[in-house]
DNA sequence: TTATCATATGAACAATCGTTCATATGAGGT
DNA sequence: ACCTCATATGAACGATTGTTCATATGATAA
């Protein structure tokens, strides 16, 4: 019958999708990539560790802004930490973070 | 001078940096991604394309919901879609859809 | 200690977002 | 024409988000 085939198919792509928990994980990390702000500050740290006074220089941003926004990517573990006296250094956690982004990148140029 | 090589230094990241616009751009599609519901969506559409009714159906949600989610995603040009007679199918644009999300897994489960 | 610099954080605000509900459109079928 | 099914859409709602402002913490120097 028509309907148990849908039935059937329903089901067949419901097994192969992951789990709630795990799609929510994911799209938790996608929305910290989806602010501009935080894309700004993970492609100055891609090309060197900056502090944070710097970053809000760099950007032209409230120190306190910035430092909002390194809670969040801290958070999301896609950055570490590093003090040096009274400045902190923040920098990439891994190299995961550019490959992401140069993925976005590739799918906006076309 | 090291005030100067401070300076030499940020100009040398911004010079880097894409501009303003390409990273709002950028931060717009993964800000689509950064929603379970559409993360749902785009995976079951990447298993086969669908009906309206059938992702409310699979996701356990309202019709309308999934139609106004639908249309973020199409305005994104992560999907696209084809009539036939009354209903109407979605399918993924293209497989940049498929990698972004399979490299966000990656980044998650570590 | 006191002063200063770098950073962190809590409260408040406007703005954006996702869902619901009600309704509109659009394409068959009778 | 009418009815029905599939989809789209506008308004309204609560919830979340990013920034600002004021203030707190933490580290160094005098």
């Amino acid at each position: 019958m028509e309907h148990d085939k849908h039935k059937e198919m329903l089901k067949q792509v419901m097994t192969g999708m992951p789990k709630d928990e795990t799609l929510a994980e994911l799209s938790e990390l996608f929305s910290v990539f989806g602010d501009s702000t935080r894309i700004k500050i993970l492609w100055a740290l891609s090309e060197r560790e900056m502090s944070v006074c710097c970053i809000a220089e760099l950007l032209k941003m409230t120190q306190s802004a910035i430092s909002h926004q390194l809670k969040n990517l801290r958070h999301a573990k896609l950055i570490s930490s590093r003090r040096e006296g009274k400045t902190v250094y923040y920098f990439l956690a891994d190299d995961h973070v550019r490959s992401i982004i140069d993925q976005g990148m590739e799918h906006i140029s076309e």
